[in-house]
DNA sequence: AGAATTTACGCGGTCCGTAACCATG
DNA sequence: CATGGTTACGGACCGCGTAAATTCT
């Protein structure tokens, strides 16, 4: 009689079960869909890591899973590691392999979607027609998600990429807020604009979380000022059709306000009452860029300069600084 | 008749043979050996990464190996990320699962070994004695090789940690050298020491990479001297015998001179000629360091701390400069 | 009861080791 | 011709899918 002793080594399967298993918000089931697996095949994996490391990594009601011990928070953290170096050899791969094909992913809120990245893609597929694109959109909350689950690729945001310790985001370009009424509105003839004035309106704007709502609200409420918010909206187009229907002046990003398509709104600059935002682009750290997905960021960092400098629908006084990294 | 397609996921042990392939100096048996493969297994490895990314990694004449392409280079870095990650999360296992037990391994240099890691150790083991320990000594650049084939945890020393971008330092104290002679020796008598009197006399110190003789050198080549060493050693303890031999003046590491054993020699100190020296304890940057082995490097900056300050063999005027991250 | 997870089991694929083959210095 | 790498092949292992059992909502 002999013993045998077998010794199972982790593999990357389990930890891309695990790792897919959080991103599912704790469902196996849901998990190994994603994977194109079956439940028993995820449990089994989540079963051989806590096995081999002698360690619950989950808690558990029952069967039900419902969150990560103390030790399945640190496995989390190298697990996407793992794979995001993994996911980085595969992209080195393709790169050598066809340099101009593949998919680029780009997530944006609404403003950027809308009215900063056309521009920017139409250089973008002309330089390289092979490349697949996908543009997803939503909240800058979600786009944070999106780009840590790697379900995209690049993100463009406003706001709330500071903090992200496991992102990397490149500065592009500034922009502030302008005010947007019908033609013929009382509020175009008061001059200098002060944050007084504005209050004395019905106010169309952003929702919070939204392209810089947090900084507009906060600069009213540093001055001791309550704007009367009438219609907040998480997109510039739905802010524009109410300020037409008379509901009140707008205050939007002055890079959604075209001079041809919004002749009938008149535009003040408010950028001396506000901060400046700034927009940047964001990616996971540590992760391989493939070259078109380089390229993208510098064609949008060139675009975004060449908008603020003039040529496009905004005229801004000083140059922008247009930073490279 | 149906076509299937196979899809060959990439694997960790396939990059597991990459790096040690290149560890070994791009030897596939000497790789099998070291992963407990035999060398067909290794080749297959490699061929079945260069077949899935789809391009060449590895250089060949003939059938020889001999060195990475562009694309390896590349992949090379992410898989010792993939594997550096899934070796943090091994070590988180075993850190929840007995948190007193385990390896460390410890690279130094002779100097670090011999007279400033034997108070730090003794401490150690006390604190942990189940956790079993290795010291491996080295050259400066050795250190740094074992550390980035995780051959070893921790490296102590001095010269070559900072423009590793794979490794993350920690400073941890200051030394200079001093000087040591025979009693009676002419040199003791003359006040003040300059650069200048230290080269009227054959000088015994440290071979050039090792313990800080770059500076060394440098200081006197920076004073237009050229200083007459009439030997040198990798080792404190060779240099001491040499110059109780009478053949010259010997020009150590301060922490080096033990007052109760080398009572036969007397000391000088030279901080005022030399520029100070860092020692510093170095890591694989983003590994998991276990609890034990992060207490080790708290209780060295202790240890050194204290020992700066004047209780252990050298006594220094300021206090040192107790750095923690 | 129903949804979700775990246990049981069998098949197919594959991973590694042995052995033969080839190339280079 | 010896050293080192590739190709060929077979057996053991195991990973996944199907299906039954179990447990919590």
């Amino acid at each position: 009689m002999f013993m045998f002793i077998i010794f199972h080594d982790m593999e990357l399967r389990q930890l891309r079960s695990l790792v897919t298993l959080i991103d599912t918000g704790f469902s196996v089931s849901q998990a190994a869909d994603r994977l194109h697996l079956v439940q028993p095949a995820v449990s089994q994996h989540l079963k051989q890591l806590e096995e081999e490391l002698g360690v619950r990594l989950l808690r558990r009601h029952g069967k039900r899973l419902v969150g990560l011990t103390a030790a399945g928070e640190q496995v989390f953290r190298h697990a996407r590691e793992a794979l995001t170096a993994t996911g980085s050899i595969l992209a080195v791969g393709k790169d050598h392999k066809e340099e101009r094909h593949g998919v680029l992913r780009i997530a944006a809120t609404h403003t950027q979607a809308r009215y900063v990245l056309p521009p920017v893609i139409r250089r973008f597929v002309q330089e390289y027609p092979e490349v697949a694109l996908e543009i997803h959109q939503g909240t800058p909350g979600r786009l944070i998600e999106l780009l840590q689950r790697d379900a995209v690729d690049l993100a463009v945001c406003t706001e709330g990429l500071g903090q992200q310790q496991d992102l990397t985001s490149l500065p592009c370009y500034r922009w502030n807020r302008c005010l947007i009424a019908p033609a013929g509105h009382a509020i175009l003839a008061q001059r200098p604009l002060t944050l007084e004035r504005l209050c004395e309106h019905p106010i169309v704007t952003y929702v919070f979380g939204f392209t810089g709502r947090g900084n507009l609200s906060g600069t009213f409420a540093r001055h001791g000022l309550e704007p009367r918010v009438v219609l907040s909206a998480a997109d510039t187009d739905v802010i524009k059709v109410y300020v037409r229907e008379g509901l009140g002046i707008g205050i939007i990003a002055d890079m959604a306000y075209q001079p041809d398509a919004d002749a009938d709104l008149e535009r003040r600059d408010l950028s001396h009452l506000f901060p400046w935002e700034i927009t940047r682009i964001a990616h996971l750290k540590d992760r391989y860029l493939r070259v078109f997905q380089r390229r993208f960021i510098a064609v949008f960092q060139e675009e975004t300069a060449l908008m603020q400098r003039g040529s496009g629908p905004i005229a801004r006084k000083e140059n922008a600084p247009s930073v490279v990294p």
